[in-house]
RNA sequence: GUGGGUAUGGCUUAGCUGGUUAAAGCGUCGGAUUGUGGUCCCGAAGAUCGUGGGUUCGAUCCCCACUACCCACCCCA
């Protein structure tokens, strides 16, 4: 007996009944990030284990004991296997195609945009997956503060088009190199005076990244953090002036946001302005999307210094809020009819009917169950279809046939070389029935005509 | 890696303090006189009760282990 093999811990199925979901959010966020400029690129699902080590950070929990990584079992390998990784997130391989590809020779901003599977083994929880989906965004050149913006606005129009409430948008600086190696100087003298009130891991942190106890959950650490330094006191001259132009066109476009000191990022890569869009809708999890600054990346990863910056939003998490906000997503157009028929004969007729009016581009079913007229029908009720037909020995002889509404259950004749004409017609009458409903509220005839005349040019 | 919860047909669940053929709804398929669906009616298929041990005369029910899922810690999207 086979034993039924199940699908990897954390991953997903995501099957035939939800995928229209995906498609329509994934396609929302092409189109949005079309209009700010940024260009698809797709990299590899694996990399050199050395470029996440080196881009994301050797001592981050993500580099260390997250990565999924991979070798090719050679038979003869004289040469050491080369060790690859599943990519943890999109930004190194992004930045490794970009320097690799010389695209930094080209007219700056340079903006790109991605969709990916990431890889990370970890424990599952709420929002949270060992192969999760990553959209994704980066913009290399710009070192303004308007690219700041730019990007989060990018994230914040996206959101309202999905239509998303109460996701709140939190921003930090968290200082260059040169700045943040005063703070933590600064940090490390207030807690090492408190080292009794400290968890555990946190003492830890105290070593490596003193800036990670600001992020702690334990209350007592949290209640110490609160009157820690914060960053933004020790910021030098050039990032402080950056971070009050991000704050200055934020506030120009309107986009609300909450000055958030404690945000720390948990990738090594971060410099000045880092920020999080979180929604009390994901539990634990609540950041659906996280980004900021990299200006030292591209230099440290063998390009030319060039200041950068871009995001990643879950896109399982995405789904998640729209699931808990109740928004609903548009469900792909049904099948609009469906041609069944009685007997051998009809039946060949029917088949070659079908796939004529494919080719015209409607949807279209026909019977390949063998299944009688009655079943036909009831399967035809089944799938949602607008409109029925059934094809038999009389209708062949007169080319004429009943076709059915089958939301009224009114039947017309029509003739049969003229069912593609009659199924453009029903189509063009659905889509103004649609157009009217959208403008309806308003004065609908006007709206239409306008609507219509604008498409027709005349 | 750690902690808590859960595990019954495709889905959602019931199963009384362990007792003989594990129940219902939805879904699937079929029927209601053979050329037409949706409501109603009737019927059928479909579960080794997550897996493996143990206690017992007897386990879906109690105990142990494993696995998966859910939630949380850590960390992140």
């Amino acid at each position: 007996m086979a034993v039924t093999i199940q699908a990897p811990k954390g991953t997903e199925d995501v099957l035939g009944s939800e995928s229209y979901k995906w498609q329509f959010v994934e396609n929302l966020a092409k189109e949005t990030a079309a209009r700010y400029g940024f260009s698809e690129q797709r990299t590899p699902t694996f990399e050199s284990i050395a470029l996440f080590r080196r881009s994301v950070g050797d001592t981050t929990d993500v580099v260390q004991k997250e990565m999924y990584q991979v070798r090719a079992e050679t038979e003869s390998s004289k040469k050491e296997p080369e060790l690859f990784a599943l990519k943890p997130e999109g930004t190194a391989g992004a930045v490794r195609a970009v320097i690799q590809r010389g695209l930094l020779n080209q007219a700056l901003p340079l903006r790109v945009y991605y969709i990916t599977p990431c890889f990370r083994h970890e424990n599952t929880q709420k929002g949270r997956l060992r192969e999760f989906h990553q959209f994704g965004v980066e913009m290399f050149g710009a070192q303004n503060p308007g690219a700041d913006v730019e990007v989060m606005s990018l994230v914040k129009d996206l959101f309202d088009r999905l239509g998303l409430k109460n996701i709140t948008l939190n921003i930090n600086s968290i200082g260059c190199p040169k700045c943040r190696g005063e703070y933590h100087k600064a940090l490390k003298e207030y807690f090492s005076a408190r080292k009794d009130q400290l968890c555990p891991t946190c003492l830890e942190r105290l070593e490596k990244n003193p800036m990670r106890i600001l992020d702690c959950k334990n209350p007592e650490c949290a209640a110490l953090a609160a009157g820690a330094p914060v960053v933004l006191d020790y910021l030098c001259e050039d990032c402080s002036t950056h971070f009050a132009g991000v704050k200055q066109r934020l506030d120009a476009l309107g986009l609300e946001y909450t000055v958030d000191p404690h945000i720390v990022r948990g990738l090594d890569y971060y410099t000045k302005t880092v920020f999080e869009f979180v929604s009390s809708d994901l539990g634990a999890q609540s950041t659906v999307c996280g980004g900021g600054r990299y200006d030292g990346l591209v230099e440290q990863m063998g390009g030319p210094a060039t200041p950068a910056l871009g995001f990643a939003m879950g896109l399982e998490r995405l789904l998640l809020i729209l699931e808990a906000q109740g928004i609903e997503i548009p469900k792909p157009e049904g099948c609009l009819l469906y041609l069944g028929s009685m007997g051998e004969k009809a039946s060949i007729q029917a088949c070659r009917l079908t796939n004529q009016l494919r080719g015209e581009g409607f949807f279209v079913e026909c019977d390949v169950m063998g299944r009688g007229v009655k079943a036909q029908m009831k399967y035809a009720n089944k799938i949602g279809a607008k409109y029925s037909l059934v094809l038999g020995d009389n209708e062949l002889a007169t080319g004429k046939a009943m076709l059915k509404d089958m939301e009224t259950g009114a039947q017309t004749e029509v003739e049969l070389e003229k069912l593609a004409d009659r199924l453009y017609d029903v189509t063009l009458a659905g889509q103004l029935d649609k157009l009217t409903q959208q403008v309806a509220g308003e004065d609908s005839l006007q709206s239409l005509k306008t609507l219509l005349g604008g498409k027709e040019g005349e």
